[in-house]
DNA sequence: ACAGTTATGGACTGAACGTTCCAAAACAAA
DNA sequence: TTTGTTTTGGAACGTTCAGTCCATAACTGT
């Protein structure tokens, strides 16, 4: 043993999370992760590599808040109000002061033209993941009879999966809770 | 008169457009547009001013695209006739290959915390603006009779908007039509 | 107290960035 | 052909970028 690290790695990925979430990945430059985290130069490119392997640890960082969220689909009662408290949390967080606005995920997506490989994989990843959760949702209320067998159910997961995108789109723009609500109280209304 | 100029600027600011939809503001480089262009370092900094300038240019250069898809709804014969074409068009051109993937204006939104008043403002002003396109022709089928009075058509038209840049959103990451196409489907139910 | 090890601060690198500038080029009008 | 005007090519500007490097600091184990 040596000289222990002064930083929290917790907290470095949370703060550096937070400014590639809120400006993208090209628009933070490595003085902005040095003043953010704290860090020194030497120590990040010592423990995280370089900006795009920071940027990928953030990426994973990130989806144990998507977890959370999908969760409440995994955990639910019933379909309609599985999906109803699910979107509840996505507007709360998306539209959170102490957040960035929107969802990372979704805006990596959109930049997606410039990202390698790996990035790409795990937001396809993280993509296909949501519909699927929505499907076995779905899926479970068809068994239990509360979702009608003529409903078309893997149309029904790739809605709210595109819901969720929206919404996500949305807050970037408009903070206000009615309008993103507005939109999952009309598409609860096809279960 | 003297000496004409070499350029045409239509072409100019599509080629441009094309450069800015696909990669976004920030990682497109003067290089890269003096290329993709043709155009001199003078003769860009001349005509277009600055980066941001070309950049609004081009936002505003997009408009006739959206404005063209917008076209479909307000020449609609009939709301789920209007919202079924719009969208069929949007998908197509979404995963077009001779465009970038996606949505120009989506894809803006989302980088919007680094973008100037002015860029808000152009982006906040599509969003209602196609929202709006939403409601009218909504309002126009209540009063046709073709949608029950009890729908709760500003609901509605928030959910088309939130679905077109979910579809934009998806596009980029999955360009198969039938995923996209799916989603509207299972919300053309809702009418 | 000392030796060994690891972390950190900050100077430094070369490349790329957006922007400016001016001499040369290419035309119209005389 | 010459003059006047505008466009164009390319060099040059200062700044910022991501990333490297090393002397020093700060600890652990002996």
């Amino acid at each position: 043993m040596a000289r222990p690290r002064e930083f929290d790695s917790e907290h470095v990925l949370q703060q550096a999370m937070h400014l590639f979430w809120s400006r993208g990945y090209e628009a933070v430059a490595i003085p902005d992760l040095l003043k953010q985290t704290g860090l020194s130069r030497s120590s990040l490119y010592e423990f995280f590599g370089d900006k795009q392997s920071l940027f990928i640890e953030t990426l994973n960082h990130y989806k144990h808040i998507g977890d959370r969220k999908r969760d409440v689909l995994r955990n639910a009662q019933s379909v309609k109000e599985g999906i109803q408290n699910y979107f509840t949390l996505h507007i709360d967080m998306s539209v959170d002061e102490a957040l960035p606005r929107g969802c990372f995920i979704t805006n990596t997506a959109v930049s997606l033209d410039q990202v390698d490989d790996q990035v790409r994989r795990l937001i396809e990843e993280r993509f296909e993941g949501l519909e699927n959760e929505f499907y076995l949702l779905l899926e479970k209320g068809q068994q239990s009879g509360e979702i009608t067998k003529d409903k078309n159910i893997v149309e029904l997961a790739r809605l709210f999966n595109g819901l969720n995108h929206g919404i996500s789109v949305m807050a970037r723009v408009n903070q206000d809770r009615l309008v993103l609500s507005d939109m999952v109280n009309a598409a609860l209304k096809l279960l």
